[in-house]
This record gives C-alpha cells, sequence and structure tokens, in this order.
DNA sequence: ATATGATAAAATGTCGACATTATTGCTCTG
DNA sequence: CAGAGCAATAATGTCGACATTTTATCATAT
C-alpha cells in the first residue's frame, strides 16, 4: 500500500531525527533564546511527540553543544558570550583556511568547476538579496562549501558544518540586518571575486589570508554591534 | 543523609551520561566490535538500565559518530574503513598543527611550564611502557594536550577531543602490539624531544612539520598492516 | 531441491505512569 | 515586617507495556 506523503515522512526517520532538525532550527534562528529553560511539557506541545524521542534529540543536540543538561534540572539552550563567539568564529576561519590549503593542493578540474557553478548561481541572486535573505545565505554557502569539498576530507568537512551551524546561531541572533547593508555585502562580494582569482593561480597563502579575512570580519562587526550588550549580562 | 559514594555517584549524574562513558570505552577498546548489531536487550543487561537512559546514550554516541543508526532496525557500531582512517589520522595531524602554529603565536611562560611539566611525567614513565600501556598512553596523550592547550581556543580543543578519541578506537583495535615495539617506541621519544626544543625555540614550520610526522607515523604503519585485510570486508 | 509466501518470533520506537527531586508559595516566629 | 521552615506544586528521569516493523521459520508448490 502506497502511503501518503507525509505518513511516508514519518515513517522514514524517527520522531527524534525529525524533532532534532525542528529543534535546531529553532534554536539557531532564535525562537528559543540562549539560556532559556526547554520545558518538556512546552516541547511536547510543539512538536507533538512524548518525552522520549525528544529526550533523544535533545540529546544530540546536547553533543553539539546547541544545549546544555543539569541533573535533575532538565535542559537549558547554550547560552552565548562574546568570548564563545570570538573563538567559534577564530576556528572557523582556521578551519576554512585549512580546507582551502589543502583543497589548493589537491583540486582538479571538477572541482574547479563546482566552484564556477556555484559562483555563478550566487552572482545571479546578488540583486535579490534583501528579498529573499535565506535564499542568498544557501547559495553564499554553497559557494563556499564547493571550494572547501576540494579538501577531500569527510571528516574535516564535517568539522566546518558544525562550526559553521555553531555561527549561524550568532549571526541570525545580531546580523539580521547589517547583512543586508549594502556596503557590506558589495565588500563581501569583491572578496568572493578575490578568492576565486587566487584559487585558480592555486596561490594557496594568498587565499588562505583572503578567507580569514573574510570569515573574521563578521565577528569584529558583531564585536561593536548592539547585541553585545545583552551578552554581559 | 549522607549516601553511599556509589549511591552519590548515581545521582549527581543521570544515567544516560554514565552510560555514555562506559559505552564510549567499550566500542573504543573494541569490547563492541565494528558494525555489530547493538541489541537492546543485551545493553540493558551490560549496564542495568532501561531503554530510556539507552537510547540516550546512543543518541549521543551517534552524533560523535561512534554508532549508526537505521529506521525501526536499532543501533550498530560504526563501521571502520581504511579510508575513514586515514582520513581521520590526516585530519587530526592538521588540526594538531594549527593548535601548535597557534599556541606557538600566544603561548606564555606558563605554556611551557606546563609542557616541561607534562614531559618531565612522560620521560619518568619512559621504562614502564610494556607494564602498563594505558598509563603511558594517559601521560603521552597528557603531554601532547599541555602543548596544543596553548593555542588557547576551547572550540578548536574540543574538536582535536573528538578526533583522538576516534582515533584511539583504529589504534585500540589493530596497534596495540606495534605501539609497545621499542624501536617503533624509542623513534617516537625522539620525536618528542625534537618537538620540545622546536616548541621553544618558537620554530613554528618546523614545529608544524614534527607534528604532523609524529601523527602520521602510525597510521602508515597501519595501511601496512594486518589488520587491515579485515577492513575490505 | 529451490524458491516463494505465510506464519511466528523477536526487536524496535513510542507513550503513559510512577518515583524522585527541585521549585514555589505559605505560615509562623522573632 | 523580614526571614526561616515547611507543605504543596510542578518538573524531571526512569521503567514497563503496547503497537508496529523487521527477521526468522517453515510449509507448500513448481
Amino acid at each position: 500500500m502506497i502511503k501518503s506523503p507525509v505518513e511516508a515522512d514519518n515513517n522514514r526517520n524517527n520522531s527524534a531525527l525529525i524533532v532534532v532538525g525542528e529543534l535546531k532550527q529553532d534554536i539557531l534562528n532564535g525562537y528559543f533564546q540562549p539560556g532559556e529553560k526547554l520545558k518538556m511539557t512546552r516541547l511536547k506541545e510543539r512538536y507533538q511527540v512524548g518525552v522520549s524521542p525528544l529526550r533523544e534529540a535533545l540529546s544530540q543536540l546536547l553533543i553539539e553543544q546547541l544545549v546544555v543538561v543539569e541533573n535533575q534540572r532538565g535542559f537549558k539552550v547554550h547560552p552565548v558570550s562574546r568570548e564563545e563567539m570570538l573563538d567559534i568564529y577564530a576556528t572557523r576561519a582556521e578551519i576554512e583556511a585549512l580546507c582551502i590549503g589543502l583543497a589548493i593542493e589537491k583540486g582538479d578540474d571538477e572541482w574547479e568547476a563546482g566552484i564556477m557553478a556555484a559562483a555563478h548561481k550566487m552572482r545571479k541572486f546578488g540583486d535579490l538579496v534583501e528579498k529573499d535573505p535565506q535564499e542568498w545565505e544557501r547559495r553564499h554557502q554553497a559557494f563556499h562549501t564547493s571550494i572547501a569539498i576540494g579538501c577531500d576530507s569527510p571528516t574535516l568537512m564535517q568539522v566546518r558544518r558544525s562550526l559553521y551551524e555553531k555561527a549561524s546561531r550568532y549571526r541570525n541572533l545580531w546580523l539580521n540586518k547589517n547583512m543586508a547593508e549594502s556596503t557590506v555585502f558589495d565588500a563581501n562580494q569583491k572578496e568572493h571575486e578575490s578568492l576565486i582569482e587566487a584559487l585558480l593561480e592555486r596561490a594557496s597563502i594568498n587565499a588562505r589570508e583572503l578567507i580569514r579575512e573574510h570569515l573574521l570580519s563578521p565577528s569584529r562587526a558583531l564585536e561593536t554591534s548592539q547585541g553585545l550588550t545583552t551578552l554581559d549580562r
């Protein structure tokens, strides 16, 4: 018997995995505030599942450091701090530079072609940034991933992904508006073009320095932004 | 009322966290074979807990990639492969080199002192390697950690720790005997001394190359070792 | 004899219930 | 009126039970 799409979706994965995705999104985009207590009754209502799948999902986010747990006191959203933000962004910049260094060593024609394709999709969407920032972020991220994937290391790519998610939490919390500022955006686009140039020339040192700057500039912006004051409480 | 140590231990953390530690050890040291199915009935007997804490623990190991899950078919120990081993070791070497590069930039006197202390403890145990390999591995790891911690980045240190654990699984599976070979061991010790020298001189490039070699040599040994044949099935 | 299909057995994933622990609110005292 | 102590309330963590799905067994037919 063929099942409806919804049923099929519920059967392909178990409840916990579905909840992991939704809960992660809710934390990353700020629906649940940093430090907020995650009461089981509320979570049950929101995701329409029992406690068992919820605790499984929370256990996974626990390792990813998106929630914290205290015995007999339940789960909380992982708190944010300026220190952690700077550390995550700095680490992410180093990891991305590492990926790029390895990719320049190992990358072949297919790698270059993938970058060109992703860059094209990103450029095409340049004018619609303000209309659909989420779609632009997707293409932006796809572009950077197309570069990093040349390192040809699943392990390293996974580290990179985890750091991206943690960083996107800070980005979503404070940077939404700043990202749309056209001056910042235009500078970003130029950095992308310079990066592509360096990659095709296989200028490793240059490319690595470019990516470091590219990834650290948001954290510098955040450091002086309004949101920071709310962090120091 | 004061509780007995055992009870106190059971109350400080919930069951799931305790099981995480034990289960992780059982997987890392090979009590549960790669690819082996983890039946709930057996796990319940072994750890004396119900399914709920077990599923929580397994969910955490799922993110750490020590187990895999298939819907309605339960959990399995994450399988091993030569490719994954090489990838983990290579990534680990790069991450460790990154830590050391940053540590050389940022490290202060306290950092140097910590290295000297850890190195001393490791040297003192040099003759007892064959007697208590586990204790030596502890001191060896403490030595390397004392170096890496100079990078002053909790995020990066956590990435490093996760990779160490994954690698130690392969090490435990095949390398136990090889590690005790005195020729390999003596070469290892000399590498440590060279590394310390380079660190104190703040010779970044040199130190980073040394650590890469130091961490990649085991994977090269594993590649040609007996265990590999069992991998390709 | 091999393959196929139905039946039985086992295992998973989820929920509600229960005991334990933390938190809140209230009373009583100084 | 403030603060400590105690009762009541709420929330967590764990277990056993149930429905669903997978796996194993076995008879039957080609």
